[in-house]
DNA sequence: TTTCTGCATGGCTAA
DNA sequence: TAGCCATGCAGAAAG
C-alpha cells in the first residue's frame, strides 16, 4: 500500500490522507486517486478539473454540456450516439423517458427492467435502468445495464459501444473476462439497431409492426404483444458468458468475422428467449448491411429447421417466445396472414397462427413449403427473421447448414438452456466458425434494392442465386451437401439427430440432390485432385508424410496414375465418348466431361495398343501396373476395358514365357489380383510381392470396394465353393479357360499321337484313313480361320496373339464350354480316341481352334500346382464353376 | 388415395 | 416439474 500513487497523471502525489477509487481498469481493479482526486471524480469534475486543456472535448447535442470524449475518466458521463456526437448521460436518460412516456408499454417495459437492474444491484453494482442504457449515479454506475430492448431511445443505444469496453470493466464480476466481455459487447450487443437512417433524437422504439407493414391489422395491437406471453420469466437470458472459454485466437483478431448469437433485439415479450433463437450476424455483416442500405437491420431471432420445418406439411413451427414477441398478436387460432420478404426479395404471405397445445400455444406459420423450396433449404438450415427499419419490414434470411454450422448447432442445443456457443466451453471455437452464408439471403434481398450499394461490397459478399457464401470456406457447402444433415450431428446432440433426419420421408429431396447423394465420399474424393500448380508441403506425422496444400482441392475427371518401373509417373484418362483410355501428362486436370477430342496431348492409346498387340512403348509390367492401380478405381464399366488390359497382359507374358520358361509360374496381372484376393496373406507364394491386399493398394481403407478391399485379408478358406463374389467367378472364368487349354493340349497331343500310331499301323494301305485326317486338319484349319476372322471382329475373347481372353464374358463362345455340361477335367483326363473327343466337342459347338487353345491352356494350368493348390483346389478336384 | 388440418403425445429443457 | 416443441395421428377434405 505504501507504493500507491494517485493515478492522475496531472497528480501522482504518493501521500493522502485518504485513497479513493477512480475508474475502472482493465485488470480489474480500480484506479487509485488520491483524495483530491478522488472526489474530483466522483463528484464528476475530474475532467473539467484536470483536462481542461487536453483535447477531445464535445457537447452534448441537447445540452451542450462539455463532454471530454476518450477520456476513461469521463467515460461513464457520455454516450456516444448512433447517429454521431456524444450527449451526457442525463440527456439520454430523459431522451428515453420522454420516448417511453409517449409508448404505452412503457410502464411494463419500464418494471421489467428495473428488475434486471435489482438484479444487478444484488451484485452490489448500483444502477438506475431505464431501457435499455443504464443511467450512472453513483461511482459504479458506469456500467451499462444492457436489455434486450436495444433501439429504445434516441440513439444511445448502441452508441456507447465505443465505451463499452472499458464500462465494463467497472464490474467487479466481470473482472475474469474483461476484454472478452469487451468483444462480447461489440458482437453480441443487444442493441443492434444501425440506425444510419434514422434521425438522432428521434423517437424509435421500433417495433417489428410498429409501422404497420406486418399487418395493418396488427398495428393497434402492438402494445398487447406483451401480455401475450403465458409464462413470465426474466426478459433478459443470461448473457453469454463468452469469456469464460473464447480462445485467445478468437479475442485477438477477426473479432467481426464472430457469429455469436445475439440477444433479442426488443424484449417485447415477456418470454425468456431462449438463447439457440438468437440472431447469429456478425457486425460485419450488420454493418455492411446498414452500412449500404442506410437503414436498420434487426435481427430478430432465428431458428434451425427441423424435419417437420422443411418437410412437406409447410408448417414453420415457431418458437413460442419468439412468435410471441415479434410477431402480431393474434387471439383466434386461424391467426393472420404475415407477409415476410424473402431472400430474393418475393414477398410471401404465410399464415401466422396457433393451436392450443397443453394449455398453451403452438404458433406456426403455415405455407411455407413454397418459400422453404424456393430458398432450397432443408432441415437442419437456419431461417432468420430480421426487421427492417425505419419500416417493419419483415425479412426472412437463411444460413446454409454445413458440418461446422451443424456441429455448431449440435453444441449449441447440447448445451444447458440451449445456450448458444458463446455460453459454451468451446465457443472459442465454435464462435469463429464462418458461417456459410449467414445473411447471404438477406443481402440479397436487399441487394435488389440497394444495388449501386452492395457493388461495393467485397468479393465474398457478392451474392449470386442460392447460397452463396459469406466466407470462402462456403466450398465445403458442395461437399457438405452430400451429407445428410445427422451425419454431421453429434451424437449428443439426440433431440436435433431426431429431428432433422429420422423422418427422411419428410425431407424434401429433389431429384438432383438425389443423383448428389449416390456419390459415395470415396467417389466424391477420387474426383478431387491437388490445386494445380500448388506445389505441396510434405509434413510428416508419425513416419507418414502427408501433403498439405494450401489451397483447397479442385475437381476434376477421374483418371488413373500409375507408376513406370523406371520412376516416371503416367496418367490415364478414358474418353468420355467411346470409352477409350488415353494417356496423358502428370500435370494434366481433366474436367469432368473429356472427349478424345480434348486429348490433345494423343500419344498412346490403349485401344491402339490393343490392337496392334505388339507395341512396346509400354512393357508388361507397366500394364501391370496400370491395371493394378487402375482397377481400384475402375467401375464395372471401366472393368470391361482393364479386362481387355489383362488379355494383353496375359499375350505378352506369353510370349516372355515362350522365351523364358522359368517366368511361366509368374503370374499374370489378374493371377496376382485375383490371387492376391483369394489368397490374402498367401499372395506372395505365387511370387507376386507386389500385390498386396492391404500393403500395396493404394486407397485400402474401411470402406474400399474395390475388387481387392472388398475380400477379406484372408481370402482362403473364406470363400465357399458357390462364392459368387467379383473375385471367385474371376478366379472360376480363369480356371475354367485354363482348363480348357489345357485340355485342348492334350487332345492335340493325343491326336498327334494317335495320328502317328496311325501311320505306322496302316502304313502304305490306309489312303482312307490319311484323307480322314487331312480332312480333319483341313477342318481344324478352316476353323482356325474361322476363328481368326472373328477373332479380328472382336466376337472372340482373345487377343491378338491368338490367346483366349482370360476374362471374358461368361455367356460367350468359350465360357459357353462349360455350360454345355462337359467336365472339363473329364475332358483332360479323357483317353478315349480323339474321334470321339472331337465328335462330342464338335456336338457342344466347340469349334476344333478352341479346342487346341483350351487344351493347350489346360495343360499348362494343371501343370501349374502352385495355383491349383494355393487356391485350395486339388489337381484334379473341379471347382464348381457353376 | 393423397393431402390437409387440428390436436395429442412425449421427449427434452429450463426454471 | 412445468412448459416447449417436434412429430405422430386421426379425421376431414380434396383429387
Amino acid at each position: 500500500m505504501g507504493s500507491r500513487i494517485c493515478m492522475n497523471a496531472s497528480c501522482g502525489t504518493a501521500t493522502t490522507h485518504e485513497w479513493k477509487r477512480g475508474w475502472p481498469l482493465r485488470s480489474g481493479g480500480y484506479a487509485d486517486l488520491c483524495y483530491n482526486c478522488g472526489s474530483a471524480y466522483e463528484n464528476f469534475v475530474f475532467c473539467n478539473t484536470f483536462h481542461l486543456e487536453e483535447p477531445g472535448w464535445r457537447e452534448c447535442y441537447l445540452c451542450r454540456k462539455r463532454l471530454h470524449c476518450g477520456c476513461i475518466a469521463s467515460k461513464s458521463l457520455l454516450e456516444l450516439l448512433d447517429y454521431g456526437g456524444v450527449g451526457c448521460t442525463s440527456c439520454s436518460i430523459s431522451s428515453r423517458l420522454h420516448a417511453m412516456q409517449r409508448d404505452e408499454i412503457r410502464n411494463e417495459f419500464v418494471a421489467l427492467t428495473i428488475n434486471d437492474a435489482d438484479n444487478l444491484r444484488s451484485k452490489s453494482v448500483e444502477k438506475t435502468v431505464i431501457g435499455d442504457t443504464s443511467v450512472s449515479i453513483g461511482q459504479d454506475k458506469r456500467e451499462d445495464v444492457r436489455t434486450p430492448f436495444g433501439e429504445v431511445g434516441t440513439g444511445f443505444s448502441s452508441a456507447t459501444q465505443p465505451s463499452v469496453g472499458s464500462s465494463k470493466l467497472a464490474n467487479p464480476d466481470s473482472r475474469s473476462m474483461l476484454d472478452i466481455r469487451d468483444m462480447h459487447e461489440s458482437h453480441a450487443h443487444p442493441s443492434l439497431s444501425m440506425s444510419l437512417g434514422v434521425p438522432s433524437g428521434s423517437t424509435n422504439f421500433v417495433l417489428p409492426f410498429s409501422n404497420g407493414t406486418a399487418d395493418g391489422r396488427e398495428q393497434s395491437k402492438v402494445p398487447s404483444h406483451f401480455q401475450q406471453g403465458q409464462r413470465s420469466r426474466p426478459i433478459l437470458p443470461k448473457p453469454p458468458k463468452t469469456g469464460l472459454s473464447i480462445s485467445p485466437e478468437t479475442s485477438k483478431g477477426a473479432v467481426s468475422q464472430l457469429r455469436i448469437a445475439r440477444p433479442p433485439v426488443e424484449g417485447r415479450g415477456k418470454n425468456h428467449l431462449l438463447p439457440r433463437y438468437w440472431p447469429r450476424i456478425t457486425d460485419q455483416e450488420l454493418q455492411q448491411l446498414s452500412g449500404d442500405l442506410n437503414s436498420t437491420i434487426v435481427p430478430l431471432f432465428e431458428k434451425v429447421l427441423s424435419a417437420s420445418d422443411a418437410g412437406r406439411i409447410g408448417r414453420l413451427v415457431l418458437p413460442k417466445a419468439c412468435a410471441e414477441a415479434y410477431f402480431p398478436h393474434i387471439s383466434q387460432s386461424e391467426g393472420l396472414p404475415l407477409r415476410i420478404q424473402d431472400v430474393k426479395g418475393k414477398e410471401w404471405v404465410f399464415q401466422f397462427r396457433f393451436w392450443p397445445n397443453n394449455n398453451s400455444r403452438m404458433y406456426v406459420l403455415e405455407g411455407v413449403t413454397p418459400c422453404i423450396q424456393s430458398m432450397q433449404l432443408r432441415a437442419g438450415d437456419t431461417i432468420t427473421f430480421s426487421r427492417i427499419d425505419p419500416g417493419g419490414k419483415l425479412i426472412m434470411g437463411f444460413r446454409k447448414a454445413t458440418t461446422s454450422e451443424e456441429m455448431q448447432d449440435a453444441q449449441t442445443s447440447a448445451l444447458p438452456n440451449g445456450a448458444p456457443s458463446g455460453e459454451s466451453s468451446v465457443s472459442g471455437v465454435t464462435e469463429n466458425l464462418p458461417a456459410v452464408s449467414g445473411y447471404s439471403g438477406l443481402f440479397q434481398t436487399l441487394k435488389g434494392s440497394k444495388e449501386p450499394h452492395m457493388n461495393a461490397l467485397p468479393e465474398q459478399l457478392s451474392l449470386a442465386d442460392g447460397d452463396i457464401g459469406w466466407h470462402k470456406s462456403d466450398n465445403h457447402e458442395s461437399i457438405t451437401k452430400e451429407e445428410s444433415p445427422q451425419q454431421s450431428v453429434p451424437n449428443s446432440e439426440k433431440k436435433r439427430t431426431r429431428n432433422i433426419g429420422s423422418k427422411s420421408k419428410r425431407l424434401l429431396m429433389h431429384s438432383e440432390e438425389a443423383l448428389e447423394l449416390r456419390l459415395t465420399w470415396e467417389e466424391a474424393q477420387d474426383l478431387l485432385r491437388p490445386p494445380p500448380s500448388v506445389k505441396p508441403s510434405i509434413v510428416t506425422i508419425e513416419d507418414h508424410e502427408f501433403e498439405e496444400y494450401d489451397e483447397p482441392p479442385v475437381f476434376g475427371k477421374r483418371t488413373i496414375f500409375t507408376a513406370r518401373p523406371s520412376g516416371g509417373q503416367e496418367q490415364w484418362a478414358q474418353c468420355d465418348d467411346c470409352s477409350k483410355w488415353r494417356k496423358l501428362p502428370m500435370d494434366v486436370l481433366l474436367p469432368p466431361k473429356w472427349t478424345c477430342s480434348d486429348n490433345v496431348w494423343d500419344s498412346i492409346q490403349v485401344q491402339h495398343f490393343l490392337s496392334m498387340g505388339e507395341r512396346e512403348e509400354m512393357s508388361q509390367k507397366e500394364l501391370e501396373n496400370l491395371l493394378r492401380v487402375g482397377r481400384d478405381s475402375l467401375n464395372d464399366n471401366q472393368e470391361c476395358q482393364a479386362d481387355i488390359l489383362v488379355t494383353v497382359i496375359d499375350s505378352k507374358k506369353r510370349k516372355i514365357v515362350e522365351s523364358n520358361p522359368a517366368q511361366e509360374r509368374e503370374p499374370s496381372g489378374l493371377d496376382a489380383l485375383a490371387s492376391a484376393a483369394v489368397l490374402g496373406d498367401n499372395a506372395g507364394d505365387l511370387g507376386e510381392p507386389s500385390v498386396g491386399v492391404t500393403t500395396k493398394h493404394p486407397r485400402h481403407r474401411p470402406g474400399c470396394t474395390c475388387i481387392v478391399c472388398i475380400q477379406p485379408p484372408s481370402g482362403k478358406g473364406k470363400h465357399k465353393p458357390t462364392c459368387t463374389c467379383n473375385v471367385c467367378m474371376t478366379v472360376k472364368r480363369r480356371f475354367k479357360t485354363l482348363m480348357l487349354r489345357k485340355k485342348r493340349r492334350q487332345s492335340e497331343r493325343e491326336a498327334a499321337e494317335l495320328a502317328q500310331k496311325d501311320r505306322n499301323d496302316d502304313k502304305g494301305e490306309s489312303e482312307t484313313n490319311n484323307s480322314t485326317t487331312r480332312n480333319e486338319s483341313m477342318q481344324m484349319s478352316h476353323s482356325e480361320n474361322e476363328m481368326n476372322q472373328k477373332r479380328s471382329q472382336g466376337e472372340v475373347g482373345e487377343s491378338s496373339s491368338g490367346q483366349i481372353d482370360l476374362n471374358c464374358d461368361p455367356n460367350r463362345e468359350d465360357m459357353q464350354i462349360g455350360e454345355t455340361g462337359v467336365s472339363l477335367l473329364t475332358l483332360v483326363q479323357s483317353s478315349r480316341p480323339l474321334e470321339n473327343y472331337m465328335q462330342q466337342q464338335q456336338s457342344n459347338g466347340l469349334s476344333s481352334c478352341l479346342l487346341q487353345q483350351v487344351n493347350g491352356e489346360n495343360e499348362r494350368l494343371m501343370s501349374d500346382e502352385g495355383f491349383l493348390a494355393s487356391v485350395g483346389w486339388g489337381r484334379d478336384q473341379e471347382p464348381n464353376l457353376d
